[in-house]
RNA sequence: GCGGGCGUGGUGGAAUGGUAGACACAGGGGACUUAAAAUCCCCAGGCUUUAGCCGUGCGGGUUCGAGUCCCGCCGCCCGUACCA
């Protein structure tokens, strides 16, 4: 008897997939295309389970329907630009291009042991100039067919460190390294004009049938259409009016008073006139950039003084509060508050002593407010203060009475708006793709001329590192790559220093995986032929904004002529899996000398009596279940270590095994060795069978071929639908029926090629062993998929469970196609159900035919 | 704050509105062994015992029937536009 050397068979057979090159991807018009992507990792340097999980989940896909007789596309590549290369070469010197390289080639190193059936000859990073520089063309094509535009937009401004933060570096509104409070300041930045397409991507959600509903809905959300109320307020000192924008314009009587935006010009004019505004917008202005920030952030309120009147009596005025909450970038800039029915205003208006006037109460009668009433719009309230429709209605019929009235009158305007912003670009940073354009004293803005591409990165600066010690971006300070001739006029100019945000480099990569040495950013024939993504696989977290990019980049390139009109949706199917967790053990007695949990690594403790303890110390530990893997938790498992003592093929069958995929799957230990030994069970039962005398005769083939055949249909479609721990699932009951059964050699050998076969996509390495070692010819990576024989699949008799009032007191076994009324007679004739009855006749009697019997007494 | 999701034995989880706990892990018992490991077989939600009762985060509701659908809470996770 062998032993299951799991390093041996990986070695061997991966050296063989790559000597028949079976997953390099050619165009190939007589089979079906099928490209499957999982979103390309972050080279951290570190593979991590997360990875793995997601890789052999597309791995699964990719193979399956290799064997399904597709031609499949699965290529692989690295999202190379971003921040971590500049902080690491803050934190050790080095340079980013560097650090990043060298990461790659170890998490290259890491993932082939895996023996995922990827196309490596189409690998590339986006930090590649070849990659980037076809992205700067991307950006001059975006920029001529005008989708590319420059305006005002805030960032996160260190005062200390005179440098902008990204969002991650600003922790309770102070920098990250200085320590000083962070302030918001406006830098002119590249824009995309997403903005355009807010409807368009809407409404072209509803053909994404094979998306998850949730990523749909949470997009939907984010852009954010509502229909409103546009209109003025005039001013009591004559001055320009102040536009509002308003989505409940039903609540207009309620108006307590009107808002607006610290950034509004009425308030930047203020700014200007009064120290004592300076101050409070100044105030207003603290704290970093982000919506949760802003939104949570004390509200804070300044009464300008400023008088404007209400639209629907000239009599009534109403003060101009500047407030902290009101966003200028969306509506106007400024609203009417009405504290009554919006919780925010509620809470300013208390905190200030404002007026609380309700417009509209419950049906059947209102309590005094203690805080906002917001019923939904399809509720029926009714208006005591309205001003349009009738009495009682529905909050939707009053904004659209409102809005007509308004329009009627003359006084507002109905008007459409998103939430969706357009997609600032612009990155103050290094380490990312250059904005090819030119600032010329004379010719101001000139795009740099595409033969002149790709704008490379300088990677030392007169021969000296690009230095990262100080804080800013280093490009700004690089006089001999930042001075150049302008495009246009041929005079001294500047390039522009700022970079692309790293979404522009994850909006178009799966175009590129087509044609990855392509001259163009696409070659469109081989777009054409390869695209759409066929099924997408990643994380949830990126449910909005790059899967929103890219269906905005895609149709920006299609105009440019670089994608056809069909892969404006680059995504047919998309699937969104959880996260790999593991347990953290935080030390229960101790902590460290800043104050802070201690961490120990698995390996650290023990479990014994009934508790966790470190091994070393007898300390006692505090167990956290299922949380996601990180660094400074000291939870992280790391994959090569598994491999290195399991084989991929226990890793692989790990990942997939114990949790449905779009959930969190948990490590653990003792989890990926009852892997291993499944896996050496089926080592162990292929050998049984390839020792058997090849005539012997034995019993129960025709159960066998039955469980088989079932185990065929069940597989299948757990592959088809993500069901890969179902699967398994059957797979570990078709293995103990095989390792079971009497069946004649013939049969039993037929049964552990197809046990193989149906486990290929999972444990490819162990599974062309097993294949091999049967006499299974060439690969089974190669190998149609088996196909369930459907009079196999029949049964004569089934097994019904009675319940009485919906309990269940009892089965039946009856054949298959009996009819109702006799299925009732049985029923009722069951001891069970009998003494339950008690001899009375039941109220009523439900026969689902297959299913079930439910007896109403 | 806002948007989205999730919550089932000791643990991971299974269950087109139709037998809650499949399949595993940990645990208990047994076989084999001088012994151990490995392997194999059996048991196993809780509480009472021949039959019941209680059980899918909490509280309501719809239904012949709810883990599943609806309403309201609680907890955790993801996103919140410069983390990728």
């Amino acid at each position: 008897m062998s032993r299951y050397e799991a390093s041996d068979i990986e070695a061997k057979w991966q050296k063989a997939w790559e000597e028949a090159a079976i997953f390099q991807a050619k165009e190939d018009h007589d089979k079906p295309k099928y490209y499957v992507l999982e979103m390309f990792p972050y080279p951290s340097g570190k593979l991590h389970m997360g990875h793995v999980r997601n890789y052999t989940m597309g791995d699964v896909i990719a193979r399956y329907k290799l064997s399904t007789g597709h031609n499949v596309l699965h290529p692989m590549g690295f999202d190379a630009f971003g921040m971590p290369a500049e902080n690491a070469a803050m934190a050790s010197g080095g340079h980013p291009k560097d650090w990043t390289y060298s990461n790659i080639d170890t998490m290259v190193e890491q993932m082939k042991p895996l023996g995922l059936s990827l196309d490596w000859s189409r690998m590339f990073a986006t930090c590649d100039p070849e990659y980037y520089g076809q992205q700067q063309a991307l950006f001059l094509d975006f920029l001529e067919k005008g989708l590319v535009y420059r305006k005002n937009a805030v960032v996160n401004w260190d005062p200390v460190d005179m440098t902008v933060l990204a969002n991650e570096q600003v922790e309770a509104g102070r920098g990250w390294r200085s320590g000083a409070l962070v302030e918001r300041r406006e830098l002119t930045q590249w824009f995309f004009k997403i903005s355009d397409y807010s409807d368009e991507l809407l409404t072209a959600l509803d053909g994404l049938e094979n998306w998850p509903a949730k990523v749909r809905l949470m997009q939907e959300n984010w852009i954010g259409k509502s229909r409103g109320l546009q209109f003025s307020f005039e001013r009591t000192d004559g001055e320009e009016a102040i536009e509002v924008y308003t989505t409940r314009p039903d609540t207009l009587m309620g108006a307590s008073f009107v808002g607006i935006s610290p950034d509004h010009p009425i308030a930047k004019q203020l700014e200007a006139e009064s120290q004592e505004v300076a101050d409070f917008v100044a105030e207003c202005r603290k704290g970093g950039t982000t919506e949760e920030a802003i939104e949570t952030a004390p509200k804070l309120g300044y009464d300008t003084g400023l008088r404007v009147r209400h639209p629907l009596d000239p009599n009534w005025e109403l003060p101009v509060w500047i407030a902290n909450f009101i966003l200028m970038d969306y509506g106007t800039g400024a609203i009417f508050a009405c504290p009554a029915h919006d919780q925010r205003d509620f809470e300013f208006a208390t905190k200030y002593d404002l007026p609380i006037i309700p417009v509209v109460e419950p049906v059947e009668g209102a309590d005094e407010l203690t805080e906002a009433y917001v019923p939904t719009k399809a509720e029926k309230v009714r208006y005591v203060r309205g001003f349009a429709g009738t009495e009682e209605q529905t909050g939707e019929d009053g904004v659209n009475t409102a809005v007509d009235k308004a329009e009627a009158e003359g006084w507002g305007e109905g008007v459409t708006k998103f939430r969706l912003r357009d997609w600032g670009l612009s990155r103050q940073r290094y380490w990312g793709c250059p904005i090819p354009v030119v600032h010329c004293p004379d010719c101001g803005v000139v795009p740099e001329k595409k033969e002149n591409l790709p704008i490379a990165l300088p990677y030392d600066e007169d021969g000296k590192a690009i230095d990262f010690s100080v804080p800013g971006n280093p490009l700004d300070r690089h006089p001999s790559w930042r001075d150049c001739a302008c495009p246009s006029c041929g005079k001294p100019a500047q390039r522009e220093t700022d970079t692309m945000d790293t979404f522009v480099d994850s909006s178009w990569y799966f175009a590129r995986f087509t044609a990855p040495r392509a001259e163009t950013p696409t070659d469109l024939e081989a777009a054409s032929y390869w695209m759409n993504v066929d099924q997408y696989i990643g994380g949830i977290e990126h449910a909005i904004l790059h899967l929103l990019y890219s269906r905005f980049f895609a149709r920006a390139m299609e105009i440019c002529g670089h994608l056809p009109e069909s892969a404006k949706e680059p995504f047919d199917a998309l699937f969104t899996q959880g996260m790999v967790t593991h347990a953290i053990y935080e030390n229960a007695e101790r902590k460290n000398e800043n104050g802070r949990s201690i961490y120990h690594y698995p390996n650290e403790v023990e479990e014994r009596d009934g508790g966790v303890f470190v091994k070393e110390t007898g300390e006692r530990i505090k167990v956290i279940p299922s949380a996601k893997m990180s660094k400074s938790k000291n939870n992280v498992v790391d994959p090569l270590a598994i491999i290195s003592t399991y084989g991929a093929d226990t890793a692989r069958w790990f990942v997939l095994s114990d949790s449905p995929p779009e959930r969190d799957v948990e490590w653990t230990a003792s989890g990926a060795e009852a892997a291993y030994k499944h896996l050496n069970r089926v080592w162990n039962l292929c050998d049984r069978i390839g020792e058997m005398d090849p005539d012997a005769k034995g019993e129960g083939d025709e159960d066998l071929l039955r469980e088989m055949h079932k185990a065929i249909r069940d597989v299948t479609l757990g592959v088809e639908s993500f069901g890969f721990n179902a699967a398994i699932a059957k797979l570990y009951g078709f293995t103990n029926t095989l390792s079971k059964s009497k069946a004649s050699a013939a049969v039993q050998k037929q049964a552990i090629k197809t046990l193989a076969q149906l486990m290929s996509p999972m444990t490819p390495h162990l599974s062309e062993d097993i294949w091999a070692h049967q006499g299974g010819e060439g690969l089974v990576a190669n190998a149609p998929w088996p196909i369930a024989d459907d009079s196999m699949l029949v049964e004569d008799s089934v097994t019904l469970p009675i319940q009485v009032n919906g309990k269940r007191r009892g089965e039946l076994t009856v054949a298959k196609d009996l009819d109702k009324a006799e299925v009732e007679k049985l029923a009722l004739a069951h001891e069970a159900v009998q003494r339950v009855l008690e001899g009375a006749a039941p109220k009523k009697v439900i026969v689902v035919p297959g299913r079930i019997v439910n007896v109403v007494a």
